[in-house]
DNA sequence: CACTTCCCCTGCAAGC
DNA sequence: TGCTTGCAGGGGAAGT
């Protein structure tokens, strides 16, 4: 579930691999929903072109291209950017590792759920966009051009101020974390740092967002700062399928608070902490020190 | 218009 | 042991 942070990290990680490079060849899975793009024009416009730089907006990183063009990518649940000089035996769950033949598991070889496979002239490592899931998203974008998902996209969560957060939650009929979670006001939050931000700021995810008060909603935005950098520190969330662009698992998951925690006693108070259902979505909380 | 539900997809774990 | 079922959730489309 790469969130910001996740995302934070694989796009400093992927710019020592990819900036400065140049396109030789580009190989793609099967044309799918995760093509906003279709294959054989994505590969058309990225062949030829060199990478200026990676630029991250909210969960999208946008790699711009040499003729001002750029390609655009969601990493969705399960994606994975990284370059070829990874052992595959760090891309794969433990299960699929084993089943692999000894020699194949040395180096990274494109399989059904690799979505990308950009080829380069210097012959250095290939970088792959790898998604079990789909539901990562691939576009390219002419020179100048925006797409919806972006122009819908709110205020980055690192750049989020109390008051904007106040604002956005004037009126809304909504639970504090459904709004936490929606994009076009916040970017860049996903269901982890939710959790954990409505931990460390004391506010039951919920709360009606109309109800949350001036000061919760500064505490908010600063455990929501406090969380994300930390996670950016450390490498990120690895409680699944995230692996940064160099193959290392994130260490984040180890000092979260509430996150799939359900049950042990919370740190602050001891009570167990409780799993429910907000905005659809498995949500954790201290039922004592939350209100 | 605001909000909720559904659904895309696959791997894994729990249950029978 | 091996099958079925449920769950994980980003985010857009469709429904209320």
């Amino acid at each position: 579930m790469p969130e910001l942070p996740e995302v934070e990290v694989t796009r400093r990680r992927i710019a020592a691999r990819l900036v400065g490079r140049r396109i030789a060849g580009v190989r793609t899975s099967p044309a799918s929903y995760v093509f906003l793009t279709p294959p054989t024009l994505l590969k058309r416009r990225l062949r030829g072109r060199a990478v200026v730089e990676i630029e991250r907006r909210g969960k999208y990183l946008l790699a711009r291209l040499d003729d001002k063009s750029s390609l655009v990518l969601h990493l969705g649940m399960t994606g994975q950017l990284f370059s070829g000089d990874v052992p595959s035996l760090r891309l794969l769950s433990a299960t699929a590792a084993a089943a692999l033949p000894p020699k194949a598991q040395r180096h990274f070889r494109p399989d059904t759920h690799t979505h990308l496979q950009l080829v380069f002239q210097d012959a250095g490592p290939r970088v792959y966009f790898r998604d079990v899931r789909r539901f990562g998203k691939l576009l390219w974008l002419a020179p100048g051009e925006s797409h919806e998902r972006l122009e819908r996209l709110g205020v980055d969560a690192l750049v989020l101020r109390g008051k904007d957060l106040f604002a956005a939650t004037r009126g809304r009929h909504t639970s504090i974390k459904a709004l936490l979670l929606d994009q076009a006001v916040v970017a860049g939050v996903g269901n982890i740092y939710a959790d954990e931000a409505l931990h460390l700021a004391r506010v039951r995810p919920s709360r009606s967002a109309a109800r949350v008060t001036k000061q919760e909603c500064a505490a908010l935005v600063g455990a929501l700062r406090h969380v994300l950098k930390r996670s950016i520190a450390t490498g990120g969330s690895s409680i699944s399928d995230f692996i940064a662009p160099d193959g290392r698992r994130g260490r984040y998951q180890r000092g979260r608070l509430v996150y799939a925690r359900a049950g042990e006693a919370c740190a602050t108070c001891r009570t167990p902490i409780r799993r429910a259902v907000v905005a659809q979505r498995g949500t954790h909380f201290c039922p004592a020190c939350q209100r």
